[in-house]
DNA sequence: GTTGGAAAGTCAACAAAGCTGACATATCAT
DNA sequence: ATGATATGTCAGCTTTGTTGACTTTCCAAC
């Protein structure tokens, strides 16, 4: 595995070196630690921590559902989500109604006191995020978009895709 | 916190909605898990994870970087990078040696086992760098990279710069 | 109607990787 | 000599992930 900017035709493979890529990836390690600062700041302290973020976001983000789709889009064990949502259950922030076609299943909403959190959680992840993307400017967010969409498994980019529309 | 497009002279401004900034923020989320998931799988089985990896990475790009460099780019405690790197030593995947300068400095530096595994890590997520570099094309990387180093805290943006130029 | 399998929840045990606090050692600088 | 710095280490804790085994509930098909 070499440079790949060979003196071919395409001076346009520039942006392919490894040299390119190594940038590439540091840049998403050290943002990514940026990305999650904030939150983990509000949540330290209090009895949670970013597990429970991304719980209380997508239960915002796709009010209703059931824990087998949280699961599969969070991609961790049920036994490791469902020590999080009991926590948040018992403390008031989520609220588990058995389904009314299928009673197996338990549906999930946020409720006032999860909502309050939610929005101070995301308003912080949000106020970074807006800053990022103002001081690129419309072009770059369009760029960054695109690299990440083309960075995930396809499984996630579907997940991604459907969440994406369902808020259209 | 509601949305940011009002009806002022600026459809310019519609790149920071809340909907927009959810979706970079869910972005940032789904692309991460791609991004690590090829090193995971090459380390899952052997004794080593996502910690190890990254000291690998990082010894690699700046051999001979003291403990308290690294210790300093990776943001974590000295007693969890002791850990990772106890092993690694053991292991004869890094060496490290007594500063001459200052005997009190220890310069990390990988051997050619450690160059090995490096190798083989950083050659699985490269990979996925590039195809997702060439799918979105040369100006979206450049955007991807202006809004991830936008996202930074002020303080690894300084690093991230510093590890830039070192290889320039 | 009984039964097989899916969805959900629970218990126990464990691992990776972070943390704090306390302390030891070697070395440098004053 | 003294104090500060760099590193290493021990012990113990937390969060968040894992597997495996098991139960309860319920739908659906036979």
């Amino acid at each position: 595995m070499g440079d790949r900017s060979g003196p071919i035709g395409g001076e346009s493979l520039l942006f392919l070196t490894d040299e390119q890529l190594r940038q590439g990836i540091e840049a998403m390690f050290f943002a990514y630690r940026g990305f999650t600062a904030d939150p983990d700041r509000i949540l330290e302290g209090m009895a949670y921590g970013r597990a429970h973020h991304r719980a209380i976001h997508f239960i915002n983000r796709a009010p209703g559902t059931t824990v087998n789709n949280l699961l599969s889009i969070l991609g961790v064990t049920k036994q490791s989500l469902n020590r999080v949502l009991r926590t948040l259950i018992e403390d008031g922030l989520v609220e588990s109604r058995v389904g009314r076609m299928d009673k197996r299943e338990r549906h999930l909403f946020l409720t006032d006191a999860g909502r309050e959190l939610e929005s101070r959680l995301s308003d912080a992840q949000r106020t970074r995020m807006r800053a990022a993307f103002r001081d690129a400017g419309p072009e770059a967010v369009i760029g960054f978009r695109s690299v990440l969409e083309a960075m995930m498994d396809p499984d996630m980019r579907r997940k991604y895709r459907a969440l994406k529309e369902s808020s259209s």
